[in-house]
DNA sequence: CTGTTAGCGCCTTCAT
DNA sequence: ATGAAGGCGCTAACAG
């Protein structure tokens, strides 16, 4: 036994080679695959990591789940999936989930809660599975200590402010989603401080909050419309908002941008196909699902900056860019 | 050891009150999971199932993957996913891996390849992996024995052909991918088929074969404009392609549907966002995630009509329908 | 009802 | 270079 379990791991010169290729003969005749919860359980570890995020099915988390998948799939780590469908309460379960799964590393993609309760309970988790010598990896804000990979939301949102400004907008109307999620937090604070640092009044932008999906936008536009919209530009918190927003404004007849610019954030893969194409602010969600990966891997970072205390959590910030295309204009309504 | 073991799973009464309380309270003071490993080696199984698919952020694959994390969660199941990146060799490791995890079941999603090496070396896997105890099932088709959710490919596409057809098109143009690819044969086989029934020529078809990709979509509808397009409509085998498509024909400045009616396959949810709104053929790509994940974990399907020989596998057809949007109109060049 | 004893399949010393 | 033995953490079968 311990002769064809070198000779099917150690790759070293430990057997002879002709019982080597004896043994690995005769695994290949037999398939025979080790069983990994053994070997997880002699070795105490695997290559197995834990993927936590609200939905794959959101492109935001497509694309960053692909780059994590590449980065894992070319360092043969195994990866686990959970769902949250933004339940604070099954992430924490996930991550307990995947401690008991003895998972090498857990990363968890999107945004944090501001919740006592759920800072709490995932504090403990994450500092159980770091203590028995697991890794750990956010990739957005969290309000909790540990590595993290960090888009620029509040720059990216002073930036919209910003290039709207210059387009001559002066009334706004953001479609937000929860406050209590860190990231809209920060794109819409970032948004409307530029706008006051701009010297206008805090009641040049109106701010709607709905869910922070496809409805929610849509719901946002929809209602900003009927009670009579004032604004010239519409700020969506995410791109996938921005999607209901249009739809809803096509309802409406509201005209993107005639009657209203609109943008979104993200820059996920559709925004320009949209009719019309979409202003958004780009973030490299791959790139970023990539450091992620390789953060908790613990391989090296191939050509982004770290940005760390010495000895403290590193972070890996992404920068937020705009990208005007079609949906926004110079204000033409009066 | 033994008594805490009860205490913690066999909800039944066979520990006392008194026991099974401290033996919960100290496993919740120590934040105790037991070790998943441990126990699937004890228990010679666990509830997880592999997933092995192209790539999460193709929509296609997101929406489909949505649906089975849906009823995986709800059953407890843990999922460990595999994309392939459409590489049979990395569909096979992983149904080796899957394997090596003892997993409970395998789900294979999407098309499968035409290759006699590649089938064989599945086959094999896949038998023993059943042969262990676990089971397994596609979603679309596969030339392979076993359990399945298909999609109405071939009905689809001979719909899309009369769909078209009806509108007074004669002359079509095919954004194919790889023939070999079983999805891409029935889709586009149906569509041939419908029109030659319908008495036109062969001729009346252009096919052309890229990848199965956005960007196939895009170098094939570029490719047929540059030849010089007499086609009246153009169809896409899929709606990432007809993305692809839409972007190189506004580039090529050809209208659409104006100079050329487009229409896709899939009915991926950015369809009616984009500009021009896109014809396409719906699939309920969730509903057919979620019937998957019931087919391996065995739980009773949900209206969904079960297709099967007395004894032989089990096949789930799911219809495929086409649904016109602003993408289609009458021809109007000559 | 509780405690004891074997494995589950593999890897890793430790002898040989 | 090979083989034998112990243990990874848990559960199931068996005694008590």
């Amino acid at each position: 036994m311990a002769t064809a379990s070198r000779a099917l791991n150690g790759g070293d010169r430990v057997v002879t080679d002709e019982l080597r290729t004896r043994v690995l003969q005769a695994a290949r005749q037999l398939r025979y695959v080790p069983n990994a919860h053994a070997q997880a359980l002699a070795n105490r570890t695997r290559a197995t990591v834990g993927l936590i995020m609200h939905d794959v099915s959101d492109p935001y988390f497509a694309a960053i789940t692909r780059g994590a998948m590449e980065v894992a799939s070319a360092h043969g780590a195994l990866v686990m999936l959970g769902s949250t469908f933004r339940s604070p309460h099954r992430e924490i379960e996930y991550v307990s989930t995947f401690r008991a799964q003895r998972a090498q590393a857990i990363l968890v993609v999107g945004s944090g809660f501001d919740d006592a309760e759920y800072l709490e309970a995932m504090r403990a988790e994450l500092g159980i599975h770091q203590d028995a010598g697991g890794r750990y990896a956010f990739v957005s804000h969290h309000d909790l200590p540990g590595d993290a990979v960090l888009p620029d939301n509040a720059v990216g949102g002073a930036a919209v402010a910003r290039a709207l400004l210059e387009l001559g907008h002066r009334r706004f109307a953001v479609a937000s989603g929860p406050s209590s999620l860190t990231t809209v937090e920060h794109r819409v604070g970032g948004f409307v401080d530029a706008v006051e640092e701009a010297g206008l009044p805090r009641s040049a932008v109106r701010v709607v909050e709905r869910e922070f999906s496809e409805d929610g936008g849509y719901d946002a536009a929809r209602d900003l419309v009927r009670e009579g919209l004032s604004a010239t530009a519409l700020f969506c918190a995410s791109d996938v908002m921005a999607l209901g927003a249009l739809a809803a404004l096509r309802e409406e007849g509201v005209s993107v941008p005639g009657d209203l610019s609109l943008m979104g954030f993200d820059d996920i893969p559709v925004m320009r196909h949209l009719a019309p194409p979409t202003s958004t602010v780009s973030l490299d969600l791959a790139g970023m699902g990539r450091a992620a990966m390789r953060l908790v891997l613990d391989v090296p970072q191939d050509g982004v900056v770290e940005e760390s205390g010495a000895g403290g959590p590193r972070r890996l910030r992404f920068p937020a860019e705009v990208v005007l295309r079609e949906s926004t204009t110079a204000p033409t309504r009066r």
